[in-house]
DNA sequence: AAGCCATGACAAAACGTTTCACTATTATGT
DNA sequence: ACATAATAGTGAAACGTTTTGTCATGGCTT
């Protein structure tokens, strides 16, 4: 609205210069009779002023407003990384702007430039599949942002700026250790064909910590499937008939789908046989369940990334060079943690 | 950063002023000739020109950016609420800033005030719990703000601005019709004991309902848990010992949970026991599902929050009086419609 | 030749802050 | 009594836009 309380309201009824109420309030040093500081603060109160943050940001080149772009708000797990994220952020004083990609590249360039007019301090970047694939034309509307950026999640190849995200090829091997710890030969695995690199890293540590055992995954065992409850369910069938003792699925949804086929042809879940998932997401959704999983911690991802960004943000404040976020870049893999529960079953 | 091209960058490299570069940039009928406007927009292009919508903001008083305050985005349905309001925002032009009250009536406060700070147009408003009770504070807060406001999904007793909601009340009505046509007499409920008003409207038409019908619900059937899965598997035992024929669920989790524990018992849904959850919610988790429940359009409540937004800001930007959305206030209810899967049977 | 209109373009104010350099007043030291 | 220093506070520029009112030019009408 127009009226708004302005620092020249608060100047005008307390007698003193826009400066001083401003000075005052912001409670910068400065010398200001113990009285008048307390007039200023007073009417303030009463005017019920409320700083323009517009204003402010014109002067000062801060907006204190960060950016969180994810491929899909309606995935869980982006959910919760959202939700943390914002809650480091707002510990600092930080507003966040979360916007949805939906996973298309296009959406992601138009948002890029959006962010950028709004002189975002930095920005979350959770690239679209396609930019994981191949990341030059990212990279370079990345570049031509003023503000630090950090990869977040999905990492790319080549690394040209801050990235944290779980370790996936190290999950995978949790998985595979486990079972060939519990004596299991006959394995079976359901992954997607079309991702963005974190699944199809999961299944590589998975396929790979199996081979350092001379243990192969007979190929009609390895399926494919959408990444969802219907992925686990289609695909279970196949794995049931085969006399596979185990079971690695790439992610909870597709264990929860081949649980509940399994269970219908009467089969229990770990005595005929063993399932592993990925992401521990069933708890947080609500679902009591049994599964076996490997947990990424989302709390602990937030944190690194908003370590990174806060350190950006530092540098880009003292330094002078044009993208200073740009030289030297770091990147962090959390280790995934596997949470046992019930359904990986001991073969004597 | 401080090196982005301004106006007045453009304005050198091309030879004219600034206003001129504007009006040409913003597609203002003006008179320029065609050559110097096609030099400006070449121009600005070549130096990457973008907008501060910041100085924009500030003389047009108009930030562009709306906000929408959820009480917990990692809930599905505030999710799914959220992209598409986004959708329908930027479809306008407009950013959305998403934030968390995690339901506590504090942090909605703080947030209010940070949503003021930063001009924004408009505010969707989702209030916590305890606002829904009594919505005295909130409305005076609201009072404070200078944009519109929206109240969205959960609705208060009073109706002092405009709010966009569901009927849940006719909601719980139609589960109580779908089992009174099937036959069932001996009903059992499943709600929560704490909420936010949504459920327990849905409660309330699911009983009267069943009064109409003659049918009441046995006290020891009335259950309460929290509104997860762990609420319906708690309660199932109890129910399933009393010879009840249906179950309504006020929510899908419940409503797994229920059915979860029902299989452990080797019944089946729906030949031992009829059951109706709510929110419509499984599939879009990637569970498939054969639950018969009832579905809140969201894209259709995001629309019409949307819509009145939109209507609320184009009358402030032409009325004089000080808080026009408070006037008149408009409620919205949808319906809600029942979504028919396979479990609920028919008693003959 | 004077008046008028259309065209093409611009200068300057305004938005609400922050911040730097500066002034006016009073107190202190000698 | 004078210089110096500390105290209390202010004026004005700057941030990058939008927008209003004005100006210069040249062609057309009378």
């Amino acid at each position: 609205m127009s009226n708004r309380t302005t620092l020249r309201d608060v100047a005008k009824a307390t007698g003193v210069s826009i400066t001083t109420v401003s000075l005052v309030l912001n409670n910068h040093p400065t010398r200001v009779s113990e009285e008048k500081r307390e007039l200023i603060k007073r009417k303030a109160n009463e005017l019920n002023y409320v700083p323009n943050q517009t204003a402010r940001s014109l002067v000062t080149k801060r907006s204190m407003l960060l950016a969180l772009l994810v491929p899909d708000i309606e995935n869980l797990f982006f959910a919760s990384l959202a939700k943390e994220i914002e809650d480091e952020c707002s510990a600092d004083g930080y507003s966040l702007i979360i916007a949805n990609s939906n996973d298309s590249k296009n959406t992601e360039r138009q948002l890029l430039q959006q962010f950028e007019a709004r002189n975002i301090d930095g920005l979350f970047l959770i690239p679209s599949s396609e930019s994981t694939k191949d990341s030059t034309d990212l990279r370079s509307e990345v570049a031509q942002m003023s503000c630090p950026v950090v990869l977040t999640d999905r990492l790319v190849r080549e690394q040209w700026c801050d990235a944290a995200g779980s370790d996936n090829y190290q999950g995978g091997q949790l998985a595979a250790r486990l079972f060939v710890e519990a004596g299991h030969t006959h394995i079976a695995c359901i992954s997607g064909r079309h991702d963005n690199g974190n699944a199809e890293a999961r299944k590589a540590g998975f396929v790979d910590e199996l081979g350092k055992n001379h243990i192969t995954i007979d190929p009609q065992l390895d399926c494919y499937g959408a990444y969802r409850f219907d992925g686990g369910y289609q695909t279970a069938d196949r794995i049931l008939d085969s006399g596979a003792t185990a079971v690695f699925c790439c992610n909870d949804l597709m264990a929860l789908g081949f649980s509940k086929r399994a269970e219908e042809r009467n089969l229990s879940i770990p005595e005929d046989i063993s399932l592993i998932g990925y992401d521990n997401v069933l708890n947080s959704l609500g679902i009591a369940s049994n599964l076996t999983t490997i947990d990424q911690d989302i709390p602990q991802l937030a944190k690194s990334c908003h370590a990174y960004m806060m350190n950006r943000i530092k540098q880009k404040a003292s330094k002078l060079s044009p993208a200073p976020w740009l030289n030297d870049p770091q990147t962090s893999l959390l280790k995934p943690k596997m949470i046992i529960k019930g359904s990986v079953r001991t073969i004597k």
